[in-house]
DNA sequence: GCGGGTTGTTACGAACTGTTACGCGGTCTT
DNA sequence: AAGACCGCGTAACAGTTCGTAACAACCCGC
């Protein structure tokens, strides 16, 4: 079922790390089990932080699967505006939805494992089983899904509820924090910035201002202990407020 | 193959009109001839402007197909605030994401004909067909790259570039302004806020500033004069500028 | 362990957008 | 037909966010 380093491919000059394939993960958010397998087959490629996994405008000859670390999506708009679309975790799949050109440029955020799947092979075996199909579609289905809520995001809610939004989304997509609370924040002010549509300075602002308010208590650059949860997710500005079975969820009181 | 006003459905007790189906749009945008046949079957209905064709959270049970008018896609979150996240015109498909429930209400802009499907039945139909699956496919994708682009746009387009944007989009699918540059603005000022991530005076301002520069001329309040589409073009932020073909594809000198 | 470069924080002024208020013109109601 | 209401435009003001800059913290290599 497996080969290892066999007909490798390797990232534009990348070295390929052919490492034992992992177990799927095990969180809640992993798309489905079946879909995740058919990239089992594929070897192990390992992204520098920061390289590219592929480019826009780059046909979409493959579909990725990100095993361990952050992927970014990300476009340019002349004179070095970036925007991130997404950030994808491990179990995420990258380019489900893409049919000619990748319309974003995805990069490592930090050293990331990941695995690939010719877009054929993957069209083929989804369209092919009865078992596959569905969890394709309801891929696609939350990924847009994730792309309403966060046009939302962009549009109607100001600094604050931008970055409790993200720092909610990022415990249970990016790792649970756990019960002391710990997040860990792979990715820089910058990409967080580009994110939310904000900017670097307004970002670390809107931290220091949390962490004033005892929400959250920075430490270091990529780490930041959730004093109440609680209050972060009624900071988000969703209708739907707090419902505390997040709480519980997240595994912190 | 269609049934005329028999085993009707009646949209929460809005008069339903059945009226001889139409062909298919022939303008570029639309989807696939294929996929809207689908909808053929479905006796034609009328929504009133600004009521809901359904409702966020809802059991999405049923697709739907604009035939004629516009629709926008919305989600209010508390006190007051709305989003827009898109407009669906003659010839979209509205619903074709959504598994369990509705992300967001449906409402008519304008009085719209629409046709409905069963979302059992349209699964079928097309998991079914070798020539339906890919134009479903392909459906996804360009709602998808919809969604990345106006995320693009709430996320590092100001005032103008964002106005100018939606024009343009606006002059390609909700049907070209043709030569004598009179392009039909069906929503009025809020929604272009909410689906711009503006507010109505800003919306007015830029409008007005338009205006002064001679790149767009009021005519009413649904109806805007573009002197020039490839200022215009130029105008919408995208890193890719202006190209002529734009032009040439609107019907402008 | 130390120094330099990178990244992040803070402060302040500027720019843009949001807020509030008012006026105009159209439509609907009585 | 008169009045009220709604949508829209304009303007003055306020607020948030942005942009620049200086400073501080962190990371890396030597």
């Amino acid at each position: 079922m497996l080969m290892q380093g066999k007909n490798a491919f390797e990232i534009a000059g990348y070295a390929r790390e052919a490492v034992q394939p992992r177990t799927s993960p095990s969180r809640g958010s992993t798309p489905c089990q079946s879909l995740l397998a058919l990239f089992q087959m594929s070897a192990l490629e390992t992204v520098p932080a920061s390289k590219a996994v592929c480019w826009e405008g780059d046909s979409a000859s493959h579909l990725f699967q990100v095993v361990e670390g952050v992927v970014r999506l990300q476009r340019i708009i002349g004179e070095g505006r970036r925007a991130i679309t997404a950030f994808q975790y491990a179990g995420d799949v990258v380019g489900a939805f893409v049919q000619g050109e990748f319309p974003f440029t995805a990069e490592a955020v930090t050293e990331c494992k990941i695995r690939r799947i010719s877009r054929k092979t993957f069209l083929s075996e989804v369209t092919g089983s009865d078992v596959l199909r569905p969890e394709y579609i309801k891929l696609l289905c939350e990924e847009t899904a994730a792309a309403h809520e966060q046009m939302v995001l962009l549009s109607k809610k100001n600094a604050e509820e931008r970055l409790c939004s993200f720092l909610v989304e990022l415990a249970s997509r990016g790792g649970a924090p756990g019960q002391t609370g710990l997040l860990q924040v792979p990715m820089n002010r910058q990409d967080i910035a580009d994110y939310l549509g904000m900017t670097i300075e307004t970002v670390s602002r809107t931290i220091s201002k949390l962490a004033a308010r005892k929400i959250v208590v920075p430490e270091g650059r990529h780490n930041l202990r959730i004093i109440c949860f609680s209050r972060l997710s009624r900071l988000c500005g969703n209708a739907d407020a707090f419902h505390s079975e997040n709480c519980h969820r997240m595994g912190i009181h």
